[in-house]
DNA sequence: ATCAATTGCGTTATGCTATAACGTGTGCAA
DNA sequence: TTGCACACGTTATAGCATAACGCAATTGAT
């Protein structure tokens, strides 16, 4: 999928994540953007759910938040499955891709004839600085 | 970890788990339990966070849901990372291992130094009977 | 025995996350 | 110019989770 011209509400809120430097909430996305007209969860919620449409966005199921694409430029669904580290301590995200996984991800669900929609790896833990 | 006695709490929300045909909010849980003499949300929430301590319950994060074991007896923890399918149509959980897929992420993992304590695979979509 | 620490429990209140339902305006194609 | 699709704004509400207080039972060390 080719991303459109992004709206200017989902220009803002997609700039507040780029600059980000770890995950945000949908509330604190709003907040950062008081500033800008923002009164209401929906105005991020609507310009998010385009976001994560397009593949510019990645939500973080277990920490119901939201990051930017590590991959400028590039169309994320191509990757495949997108797996994600998140440290704990300090907030930062690491996003990677193994074909591997998909594989045998994929490989099993074929097996049960199961048909999938969306895949989240997520993997919670410490970074190398905080695990110090 | 071994299970330790389940206290009246931890039992009256693992059998509501267990006699349940798929994952479950902790808000409906406390319905059920309402006339077992619950009341609030956390007497709900404690005996959760004990279930998933002792392995016996596992928590859906994309679903914000809750399921018991798919290994009655075993310890899930012995398992490696669990992985579940989720049909959003009829709501059915398949729950399965994978090694192939532990390993790799595990690899990852070492290679960035990063110390996992919690992995998430969740893959939504449909199952067999609701794909057809 | 008794004291201290731990654990489970109940209650109230609150905070965070997400969507329903309504209406407005704009651009575009039939 | 009518009808449709889409973005947007607003209010209200639904759904998920925890903070903070206090009480009771258990356990284990002194």
């Amino acid at each position: 999928m080719t991303t459109p011209q992004l709206t200017k509400n989902q220009s803002l809120v997609f700039d507040v994540l780029e600059k980000a430097d770890g995950p945000l909430s949908a509330y604190t996305i709003l907040d950062k953007l008081r500033d800008h007209g923002f009164r209401a969860p929906l105005q991020v919620y609507r310009a998010l759910e385009k976001l994560l449409e397009y593949g510019v966005v990645h939500r973080l199921e277990s920490i119901n938040s939201f990051v930017a694409c590590a991959h400028p430029g590039d169309d994320c669904h191509s990757h495949g499955i997108v797996a994600f580290a998140i440290c704990e301590s300090c907030g930062q995200v690491m996003e990677f891709h193994d074909h591997e996984v998909d594989h045998r991800l994929m490989a099993w669900v074929r097996g049960q004839k199961f048909k999938p929609e969306k895949t989240t790896i997520e993997i919670r833990g410490l970074c190398e600085a905080c695990a110090a």
